[in-house]
DNA sequence: AATAGCTTCAACCGCGCAGCA
DNA sequence: CTGCTGCGCGGTTGAAGCTAT
């Protein structure tokens, strides 16, 4: 928290001195008001316009991390940390991409939250390697390492997945996203990926649902790292902890072709017109079974592209008809 | 009770990008 | 093309609150 600043406006014609530092209820009062009438339009003019000597850059701030009326109070509920976890193993450092994907939370919150809390517990979990780790084996198939206080049975997985479920039943029917805290080991894993290659196999058609067609053509994949590599526990909490640098690293790596090979099948299945695919992935008309051996150019792709269209939440985007 | 150390989180800063003249 | 302006994002700061001693 900063001191707030007394120093009102100058009594100068045109140089009228920004106030920064916390803001007076009496501000938000004028700012809520403001955006509750006139909605949300250039920021300087709400400065301006809402009679606050702030700069539209803080009025913003103030808005979107405090006075918005969809903003959800308190603390993060378990569910809320899973997909943050899973989020931020998805897309790194990418807070406003995390937010979207969480109703009435902020960039800024869950950045924080991240930053205190959960790199706290990362950090704990790589100084004290569970017992059913080692350094050379398999991950267990019973439990997983997870950040709720160590290992997750899979019982309390399915848990939960059940809850996050209830809290966010958009996810409920995508299993990526509603049911690993741990994507790295399911990676290797799961039933998506092969074990000894890059290539995305061993998926039926009826995988990729119309329910979430949209959503799957632009999800990536859970992160797949070298899939020669045995992950462990304390791998996993590596790359966590350096999750930024996986996730550039993979735009040119085995895991964005885990994603194209993914999105080149989905696109086969679902015949989908984006000409992006078409042009770049599909190679203009190139069978699904070619998708898996084709070579991509991967530069035209990056995460950016491959989430544009996972669903996001109105109420993030609030604004006063 | 005092206070030192730690944690939390609101707010600022600087950068990159887009739109416009 | 260049410069300006505004916006949005991620990183960082620092005061308030909390906890341990």
């Amino acid at each position: 928290m900063r001191k707030p600043e007394t120093t009102g406006a100058s009594s100068g014609m045109t140089t009228t001195k920004l106030r920064k530092g916390l803001w007076s209820p009496e501000e938000d009062d004028k700012l809520m008001s403001y955006m509750l009438n006139n909605g949300q339009g250039c920021w300087s003019d709400v400065a301006r316009n809402a009679g606050l000597q702030r700069c539209g850059k803080s009025c913003r701030l103030r808005w979107i991390n405090y006075l918005r009326p969809d903003l959800k109070r308190g603390a993060f509920s378990p569910q809320e940390e899973h997909l943050i976890i899973h989020l931020h193993s998805l897309l790194g450092n990418r807070w406003s991409q995390i937010a979207a994907r969480l109703p009435g939370r902020t960039d800024n919150e869950i950045k924080n939250f991240w930053n205190s809390t959960i790199k706290k517990r990362l950090k704990n979990l790589s100084s004290t390697p569970s017992p059913n780790t080692s350094s050379t084996g398999s991950p267990s198939t019973d439990s997983k390492p997870n950040l709720f206080g160590g290992l997750l049975s899979t019982q309390d997985q399915q848990q939960q997945s059940q809850g996050l479920m209830d809290e966010f039943p958009i996810y409920a029917s995508d299993p990526i996203i509603g049911l690993d805290p741990f994507p790295f080991i399911s990676a290797h894993s799961g039933p998506f990926f092969s074990t000894t290659t890059s290539t995305f196999t061993g998926v039926e058609p009826s995988f990729f649902h119309e329910d979430h067609e949209s959503f799957f053509s632009n999800l990536p994949l859970l992160q797949s790292v070298n899939n020669t590599t045995t992950v462990t526990a304390t791998t996993v909490v590596e790359r966590s902890l350096k999750n930024e640098t996986i996730v550039k690293e993979a735009n040119h790596s085995n895991y964005l072709i885990n994603n194209i090979n993914c999105l080149a099948n989905h696109n086969n299945f679902s015949n989908n017109n984006n000409p992006k695919t078409d042009n770049n992935i599909n190679g203009g008309g190139v069978g699904a079974n070619n998708f898996l051996h084709e070579e991509f150019s991967i530069g035209e792709w990056d995460l950016d592209d491959l989430m544009k269209d996972v669903p996001s939440f109105p109420c993030l985007n609030f604004q006063v008809q």
